[in-house]
DNA sequence: GAACCTCGTCGAACCGGTTCGATATAGGTC
DNA sequence: GACCTATATCGAACCGGTTCGACGAGGTTC
């Protein structure tokens, strides 16, 4: 019992295929007799339009795509959460995809879903030596729209980008715990293939630059983006003896949360012992007994913002400016950071 | 600057249309000479051929599809992470869509990725009376393959169900808090929107029929999903007085942690004055500083079995056997339990 | 009543691939 | 040289919609 098409409504009621798709198109052209008749029909025989047939005729059919580097970080689960309700919004639908931080399958997916009929994407792209974002340079002299949530600095590409000020937001980081008068200073940074990383250690440098303290490179150790990464590499800094107080400022709030743990299991106390700075501010964390010290950044706006910015290069007739958004981030204070100062006068 | 079509390939190498589909296909008809020559003018061309039309022809392009009911809830983070990485092993493409909750949404997404070329979905169905799944009998009927996360009990619908005893593992949970000493139990419970919810409920009500506690459904509170839902409603129970200790139940870690918040803000302490058991063992909270008690459910496991359940059925020539996947769980015991006779022995 | 609109409908081409039966060419057999 | 087979390629139909110019019927206008 192959599914009805468009020319099975039309022999059943008897009329043209072109008047059914005019019925199917809300076309002011057909009269209400027969719009009625061959609702009628369709709704018996319960026909729902092959998109494909659709999409290869006329282009498009309101999806757009969120290619995210690990879907399990819930900070990509607020930002698809908010991408999907502007989305909505507008009558588009929001598919998600996972490249898993893989250059090769970035770019497959990105086919894949520009062929399937997805009229736009925003791309959390993967930035390392294994990508030349080729792909991307395609992208635009086909004039495909989307919208990265990550600067590609070095890669001399003009984009759309929505992102927050990495550096900034970092110097304020480190800079709150030098403030609280913390000298030794550890930075557990991000992958390779997030644009995110460097821009973090650049805003460490600048902390430092404006403070009495001198940085060195060793300050900051390689990590990831994911829990158990921090747990490893906090693991393997811990476990021999170290020097306390010591600032952390971690990439994200997982990697936070997985150094947290080390740190515990090498019965150091936090923040006695070991001041701790996430990143990110995961709604999920907020709930969380002992409150993360963290970078606010707007995830769900991160989202909204990358969708609107997109749907009005989707929509546009004529090509419009590219546009690059920086949305504001800020530090929250919570239990994982405490001043030394107070410390020692308590 | 029109993409290339296959046309174009086929008039700039000199051959026909159909040689080119040939090679794109990995025909084995094709002499290793010509197919160097198409080969090397698509690099060329920068050939991708257009999946729509594709689909439209030979139906399939290798997608499948999981409709989740929130996103942002890691739990379906971890089962699309399974699935996704089962789905990649087999050479199909996992989207992932988010329909927020709502059995309309979730109608009309089903539908939009249907006839988007997707070839099957995995569904975290939306169960509640607005939902008379309807459109799935539908799918059924038309032979599409789908498998659903939860057991849709009451809708005398056979289907592929790939879930966890939760009635078992509510059991065990609410068991565990009882052999601890607990004689004052609640349960926080989940939406309606979920079978899950009920059978939770169920699990309770046989935990305390092998116990010497009489049951009351006092003891469960209708919470939510999220953090915040749990939140709300231990704030609302615990902000009066209430006898201690008491056992609390959760309907997932996430509604477990606004729990302990609440209990938090209410100057009660876990596990001494109430003991928490969670639900679902994100991967997330392993790392939080201080255990919460959970029931283990194999989230990426689970996403990976549906995603074979439902290619084995994607790939059949001839429709095989409905299957019905019940996955193991277990208790995990961490900080937020602990027993009341060794805090009374201690 | 001829010329002219307007409205609703239709036929046919088209989108970019796939599929399959037909055909041309080369090589092997007797 | 006739016959057969295997191999490589092609032409044309087809998938299910959309699009657009054409067309017939009915109503106005002069």
């Amino acid at each position: 019992m192959r599914p009805a098409t468009i020319t099975d409504i039309a022999q059943e009621a008897g009329v043209s295929k072109a008047t059914v798709s005019a019925v199917l198109n809300h076309k002011s052209t057909v009269s209400d007799d027969t719009r009625a008749r061959v609702e009628g029909v369709m709704r018996r025989l319960n026909y729902r339009p092959h998109s494909a047939a659709r999409v290869l005729r006329s282009r498009g059919d309101r999806l757009i795509g969120l290619i995210v580097k690990e879907i399990e970080n819930p900070f990509y689960a607020e930002v698809a959460a908010g991408a999907q309700e502007a989305a909505s919004a507008q009558g588009y639908t929001l598919v998600v995809v996972n490249s898993g931080g893989e250059a090769e399958e970035e770019v497959r997916l990105c086919g894949q879903l520009q062929r399937q009929g997805v009229v736009g994407l925003i791309i959390s792209p993967v930035l390392d030596k294994r990508s030349d974002l080729g792909y991307l340079y395609e992208c635009k002299r086909n004039g495909y729209p989307f919208v990265l949530l990550e600067n590609p600095g070095g890669y001399h590409i003009k984009t759309n980008i929505v992102d927050i000020d990495n550096v900034l937001a970092a110097k304020t980081a480190v800079a709150h715990l030098i403030g609280l008068g913390y000298t030794r200073i550890l930075h557990f940074a991000g992958p390779a293939y997030s644009a995110h990383t460097q821009e973090r250690i650049e805003g460490m440098v600048r902390a430092f630059s404006e403070s009495p303290l001198a940085y060195s490179p060793q300050f900051v150790i390689p990590t990831g983006a994911r829990a158990e990464d921090g747990y490893h590499a906090a693991k393997a800094h811990f476990s021999q003896p170290v020097e306390t107080p010591v600032g952390v400022f971690c990439f994200n709030d997982l990697v936070a949360l997985g150094v947290w743990r080390a740190l515990q299991e090498c019965g150091l106390s936090v923040p006695g012992d070991v001041a701790l700075v996430g990143y990110d501010d995961l709604a999920l964390l907020t709930y969380v007994p002992f409150g993360l010290t963290t970078i606010h950044t707007p995830n769900r706006r991160i989202g909204a913002m990358a969708t609107e910015v997109l749907l009005r290069h989707v929509e546009a007739e004529t090509p419009p400016e590219l546009e690059h958004v920086t949305l504001e981030t800020r530090l929250v204070e919570r239990a994982s950071t405490r001043s030394l100062h107070v410390a020692r006068a308590g």
